[in-house]
DNA sequence: TCTTGCACCTCTAGTCGCTAGAGGATGTAG
DNA sequence: CTACATCCTCTAGCGACTAGAGGTGCAAGA
């Protein structure tokens, strides 16, 4: 039984320490045993939570739905259906955001474009910023 | 000289009635002249920048970068060199955020095309998630 | 004229997911 | 034993709002 301390354990998930800290303050992460001294003593299975935690932010999933995510993998039988039904939204948020980003790269290119690298009243980014009618950008 | 009150400046412009007045308390737009009985009374100016604001808040640009163009736009005749460096910057960023949401893509459907629809211990997304091994993503 | 009811006012606090800093205790290497 | 890194708790801050409390102004219908 070597202790983990919270910094091997950083070094280990790839979570930085003060975040490390929140996760156990909200409730994500167990509260590990403590040292005479009172610092935290983390196990392995703490390490393998950090990481599964940390891929899950790296993908754009919010914390609620990683503590669900989580409490399924706690419970080894029970259906995947809720797991399937969080990646499938995400996914569904992702394709949105692609659009979106693609749409207004695309305003952006344009406006960077027209610029003529003249003077402030001929600069088509300003221009289309003031001038809503000239988007290219369809949200509406 | 009709009084536009904030509710018709809001709907004038597309901003909430709390952000206008959250612009204002920010610096991001004046403080418009007040009615007798205390209430803000906008010009029609002062639509106009808040439809440029939000237009360029709907292209994600930051607030200081909003600040540097408003200014910019407040004095036509200056160069339009810093607009044309900000709206590249945020091109550059946007290309970066497609570029890693597309890969993001490609590993939630992986995630879900893996899904049995059985237990969580076969489901691949839990796994992909907790074994980082597995990622396509080029992360690392 | 009165009253209803919406829109307005200010102020504070909360959201999300951390991050930074103060001020102190512990653990380890030389 | 001393230096120094690492740890501890606690509070406050970030960006860009959003929500709510508690109160005032104003226009239109009875």
């Amino acid at each position: 039984m070597k202790k983990i301390t919270i910094g091997e354990a950083a070094r280990r998930s790839g979570v930085k320490v003060p975040t490390v800290r929140y996760y156990e303050s909200i409730g994500l992460l167990a509260a590990p045993s403590r040292s005479e001294g009172n610092q935290r003593s983390f196990e392995p299975a703490d390490i393998s939570r950090l990481t599964f935690i940390r891929h899950a932010r790296e993908l754009g999933f919010e914390i609620e739905a990683i503590r669900t995510l989580l409490t399924l993998q706690d419970d080894p039988h029970q259906s995947c259906a809720s797991a399937d039904a969080i990646a499938k939204a995400r996914l569904v948020e992702v394709e949105q955001r692609i659009r979106s980003l693609v749409a207004l790269k695309a305003e952006l290119e344009t406006m960077v474009e027209g610029c003529g690298h003249g003077r402030v009243d001929q600069c088509r980014v300003i221009e289309v910023l003031a001038d809503h009618g000239q988007c290219t950008h369809p949200h509406h």
